[in-house]
RNA sequence: GGAUGGAUUCCCGAGUGGCCAAAGGGGACAGACUGUAAAUCUGCUGCAAAUUGCUUCGGUGGUUCGAAUCCACCUCCAUCCA
């Protein structure tokens, strides 16, 4: 079996434009292809992760992996698959975001001995001059033809900059420029990409006369027609301190079970005749299939002492079995004590279980807050140092929130 | 540049002088049921020293005993015309 046939196994193929081109590339490890990544925060999120593990696939199937950080794009803002416009991010912001980035990629993909390559689209981008540029590449986009595209269609009602409208015109110019300095003969990325992509195979086609090929990997979507990797918080960050590996295990321990079997399939590098076994798996039996999924992907991107500790910890709480060492602990300073003592309310807030002592009273009233094991009936309960000194003192909130409490 | 409509809490969206911390829905959070799932039902959803007080309806000023609501100016957005 190939990397083409695995990867269709896998359910990760969404659009492409020549299959069997592409088949033929990848295959043979011919392809050297780009993924962009705009760096709209400091931090890869689960949608990135996709994306890397995509190019390690690749990679290892013996094709050259171009990441792309669109430091240049980036200036613009993707309108693809967003309701309303963006608002600009600083010429610093984005610098310091495009280095973070380097950071967290590096773990996942080996750039040793040009095995792999990083670019920056501000390299080409940022000197551009207009008039030149617009009568060499504008010339070659139909207006017409951008306006049809999806992306642009469902902004047409809340509407689009001028800016925001370039966009495919940047990344296709990026692609062609791939193509001239390394040749870069294939982009993936995201499906919400897809014409983006194929702006680029087309300028590609115009303006150097050569074939390029684009192909999607399908949005990680659950079955609620929801974009997976995203919290009310925000996204699911792979960087430790926006998202601690023990929240990170947890949001996989938790998909829903109509999920469980998709995500093995696209996000882990557990083999195909492995999956399809727990494919059979039924019931209360999927929690180990989530298990497995949350300890593989924890493994993946914060290693396996990070995903044995979440594991743990995991166990520990819901179980009643592992130990309670490696739980997320919250610190309490000094200061937080009044003539040395804390109220259940400073307690939740100080240890970020609650956003305020409003909403702190809330929880504990509807019964929802534990204190090593009890619940706490008084919304005026105070503990002194020494009893949160003496024994391990772990609060919860509701169900799936809580902390191991220390004093400093 | 001109005409019209609009900006309300996490989101959508009602409210057009006091009865407004602001209807309704979604989401989030908590409880029951469960398998750390889904569905369902209940509660809850600005902040705090909590039968009270304080801050909030794009921004700034004004009218009024009293403004999300009326007036002026400004900013941003949409639609039509250029």
């Amino acid at each position: 079996m190939g990397i083409y046939e695995e990867l269709q196994a896998r359910g990760l193929l969404a659009q492409l434009t020549d299959a069997d081109e592409i088949r033929e590339l990848i295959n043979e490890g011919k392809a050297v292809f780009y993924i962009g990544f705009d760096p709209t925060a400091d931090s890869l999120h689960v949608g990135h992760f996709m994306a890397l593990c995509l190019m390690k696939r690749l990679q290892e199937a013996g094709n050259k992996p171009i990441a792309l950080i669109g430091g240049g794009t980036a200036m613009i803002g993707d309108p693809s698959g967003r309701s309303d416009m963006r608002t600009m991010m600083t010429k610093e912001t984005i610098e310091h975001n495009c280095e973070c980035f380097k950071k967290q990629m590096s773990r996942f993909i080996d750039f040793s001995e040009g095995k792999a390559l990083m670019v920056n689209n501000a390299d080409w981008l940022l000197d551009l001059n207009y008039i030149e540029f617009i009568r060499d590449i504008g010339a070659c986009f139909s207006v017409n033809n951008m306006l049809r595209a999806e992306c642009y269609k469902q902004r047409m009602e809340k509407g689009l900059s001028f800016l925001e409208f370039n966009y495919m015109i940047m990344q296709s110019y990026d692609f062609m420029e791939l193509y001239k300095r390394y040749g870069c003969n294939m982009q993936f990325g995201g499906d919400d990409q897809w014409s983006n992509m194929l702006g680029g195979t087309d300028l590609i086609r115009r303006k150097l006369g050569k074939d390029a090929y684009a192909m999607t990997i399908t949005l990680l979507m659950n079955s609620e027609g929801k974009k997976m990797g995203k919290t009310q918080k925000g996204a699911v960050w792979l960087d430790p301190n926006k998202t601690t590996p023990f929240e990170f295990y947890q949001y996989w321990r938790n998909v829903a079970d109509a999920d469980v079997l998709k995500c093995l399939r696209m996000l882990t590098f557990l083999p195909l005749e492995q999956i399809d076994e727990m494919d059979k798996w039924e019931g209360s039996q999927l929690n180990r299939a989530k298990e497995i999924l949350a300890y593989e992907l924890t493994n993946l991107v914060h290693g396996e002492e990070e995903a044995k500790k979440a594991e743990e910890a995991a166990k520990a709480l819901f179980a009643g079995s592992g130990s309670t060492e490696n739980m997320p602990t919250a610190s309490l300073t000094d200061d937080k004590f009044i003539d040395g003592n804390i109220d259940i309310l400073g307690i939740l807030v100080a240890s970020g279980l609650a956003a305020s002592r409003s909403e702190a009273r809330r929880a504990v009233e509807q019964g929802g807050v534990t204190v090593k094991g009890e619940k706490v009936a008084d919304i005026k309960a105070s503990y002194t140092r020494e009893m949160i000194d003496a024994e391990e003192f772990i609060v919860k909130k509701g169900k799936k929130s809580f902390r191991k409490i220390i004093v400093e």
